[in-house]
DNA sequence: TGGGTTTGGTTGAACTCTCAACCGAACATA
DNA sequence: TATGTTCGGTTGAGAGTTCAACCAAACCCA
């Protein structure tokens, strides 16, 4: 099918920007937590969620969820930060299949000593070069962009399961 | 130093939907063109920057400056496109230190069979679910953040020299 | 009750990326 | 010409991600 709708030049000039905004950002914050914290944003993220669930414990699949990870990338995740000592893994009495994974206080000391820098970095390169009316317009673009992917992707999530 | 800025209950919004929606766009991307062309997005760019450069070669460093990659990764990611024929390298006759990297008649059909696939689920997953207002300020969001961004990473880079 | 299917989760291999170390060529300086 | 430094690029190890295969528990239904 020739029928591709092809992007214009303005619009290969705002994907490129786009491109160009989120992988220098993304990199920036990564590199910044590593090298302050040793651990990379996606595990920082798994933290967070613990830190905010009762009991700062949480059922893996939920956990999944909440970080939107596949359950082999947590599995993976969860095992590094469990040999930092930062996580602890549990049966779950009530499936015994499942397990539930905990915050422990040496995690939460982390999270805590993490958060500082990285939230800085975040405002610095984020909130703080942009004004509120654009912040207000991103929020609403990316609502938009994840509302017109998560159709997509709960297409994808029942062909082929494992999401 | 106890000073940190936090993030609002808004602000915590805006960065969770940005988050969410950067991470599952780029992560759908990536699948789509994994899936049916065999490469990940940055792959993809690079024969892109290559298919567009004069004689469809560039030097190393020049590829990696367009690319927004690091030196080493650009080299892994190289040596994988020539394991695959889709990429060539030869020495530059004006720095003998230098490689040049030239894109194949199988690297430039492997593009062309790529572009239709991977334009179309940008269009779809970007570009249709935005207004041309929309786009426009998101264009004006990304400039900001990256022109915030590259004054840091200059100093990143004259501080650790290698980026 | 038994057999097939789905669900929750883990595992290992292959791949990509990062970081630091390294090498030879180019350049600067004396 | 000799030497120290910078530059362009590669390499290997370690870490994270993906994909497919797998296992056991739970569920479904005859």
């Amino acid at each position: 099918m020739s029928d591709v709708r092809w992007l214009s030049t303005q619009e290969q000039r705002t994907w490129r920007s786009f491109m160009t905004a989120v992988t220098k950002l993304t990199e920036h914050l990564d590199r910044q937590l590593q090298r302050d914290s040793r651990m990379p944003v996606a595990y920082y993220e798994i933290l967070v969620a613990l830190s905010e669930a009762p009991a700062r414990a949480m059922r893996m699949s939920e956990l999944a969820a909440v970080c939107h990870s596949s359950r082999s990338r947590l599995s993976h995740a969860v095992a590094r930060l469990e040999k930092e000592g930062w996580v602890a893994r549990r049966a779950c009495p009530s499936d015994r299949r499942g397990s539930i994974a905990e915050l422990t206080r040496a995690g939460f000391a982390a999270l805590e000593a993490a958060a500082p820098g990285h939230v800085t970095a975040v405002r610095e390169h984020l909130f703080d070069v942009l004004t509120p009316e654009q912040l207000s317009q991103l929020d609403v673009i990316c609502r938009a962009v994840d509302e017109g992917l998560s159709t997509e992707c709960a297409k994808v999530r029942e062909e082929l399961g494992d999401f």
